[in-house]
DNA sequence: GAAGCTATATTTAGATC
DNA sequence: CGATCTAAATATAGCTT
């Protein structure tokens, strides 16, 4: 089965979780620093993954 | 002319500046509000805008 | 200049290695 | 587990209203 429709609900399955984490969280940061370079603003974004109990903190310009 | 592939410097266009923040800025919301949904994570993001001199923020969860 | 359209660019779920 | 692949899903540039 190929890529389902994203159903806006906690991914309960471990590992596919953290994936999607991980994958997510690369996108909004490069999302973000487009969105800084493209149009001359400044961005910060803090997220707090309760799996790995961290906070994690990005700028952009 | 259709969609031309992001060229990754500053939009000196002022319009469509201006409408490229609006609609990215969305955007990052959206995929924000996702990524904390699907991942139980929280998330903040802050966003400086140089065109409208005022500072956005937003949480999630 | 905001709001809606739509085709193309980009993201990413699921698979595979 | 992490990296890579690929097609389906989604974001969005440029256009129209």
């Amino acid at each position: 089965m190929r890529r389902k429709k994203v159903t806006l609900a906690w991914i309960s399955n471990d590992s596919a979780r953290r994936a999607s984490l991980k994958k997510r969280r690369l996108g909004l940061m490069k999302k973000m620093s487009e969105l800084t370079t493209l149009c001359g603003s400044k961005a910060c974004l803090i997220i707090y993954s309760l799996d790995e109990s961290e906070l994690m903190a990005w700028s952009s310009r």
